[in-house]
DNA sequence: CACCATTTTGATAACGGTTCTCATTTGTCC
DNA sequence: GGACAAATGAGAACCGTTATCAAAATGGTG
């Protein structure tokens, strides 16, 4: 079988930095010059969080949003001011993460993480 | 200055334990006696949730889920399935983002963490 | 108490993300 | 090629949430 349709979702992923909505795949797919219908992309994306391929987290407005799991996991730090983004290196705070989930007896943790502030520009 | 629904909401949540959705709180309010309507559940949740008086968090489909917390901040770990909820004392979490706020040199940061598994007779 | 201005409420419509439906297309096997 | 099975996608349906707006409750004032 063809399957056609994981090799074009993993290429959107590659375009795309971090985490990213259903539509946001949908949009880069079809950027790559792939043609493929949103629904498709749902029920592919369904497959592969069950796969445990891609993981998924929600954000305040319940939205999805999905992030290949062999990808790097970083968070940022965003200004609410002017958009300036920042990549934080997460080390310690996903070995933190690991340790009260164990201490807890939790598995399988998902965490969403957001840092909003002022930048040094906009502060002054 | 009427506010009469808060005290409603408030009512409801001492009858549940743990998370609940607003669906759930509204039908516990209206158990209680207390009639209101759902839009006013959804309302003063909202109000509940930017004064810090209410947590929020997402499970697996995206349906908000809402806990009163009357203690200064703090962080919780949620079972998304049986909604088991646990706090976590994270001091070391604060330090790590006042530093990383800093070294970026970002001023008046607020941050939101969400950590969702599974617990440990869920796990099983 | 009567009156008006302001706020709160709630039934319902609108909205947006996600899932479902099903006719059509695509792939596989013989 | 022909037949059967799987995959696809356009649009409908679904459901939690938010917006709308008229009615009701409240507060202040004379």
């Amino acid at each position: 079988m063809a399957h056609k349709t994981r090799p074009v979702i993993l290429r959107a992923f590659r375009g795309i930095d971090g985490f990213a909505s259903a539509r946001e795949l949908h949009a880069q797919a079809v950027g790559n010059g792939d043609a493929l219908g949103l629904a498709t992309v749902y029920r592919e994306l369904r497959r592969m969080v069950s796969e445990e391929i891609v993981d998924v987290v929600h954000d305040l407005d319940g939205e999805a949003r999905y992030r290949h799991c062999d990808e790097a996991h970083h968070h940022h730090l965003v200004c609410e001011r002017c958009g300036l983004t920042r990549e934080i290196a997460g080390e310690e705070i996903e070995t933190w993460i690991i340790g009260v989930a164990q201490s807890a007896g939790f598995h399988q943790i998902r965490h969403t993480i957001e840092l909003v502030g002022l930048c040094s520009t906009c502060a002054s």
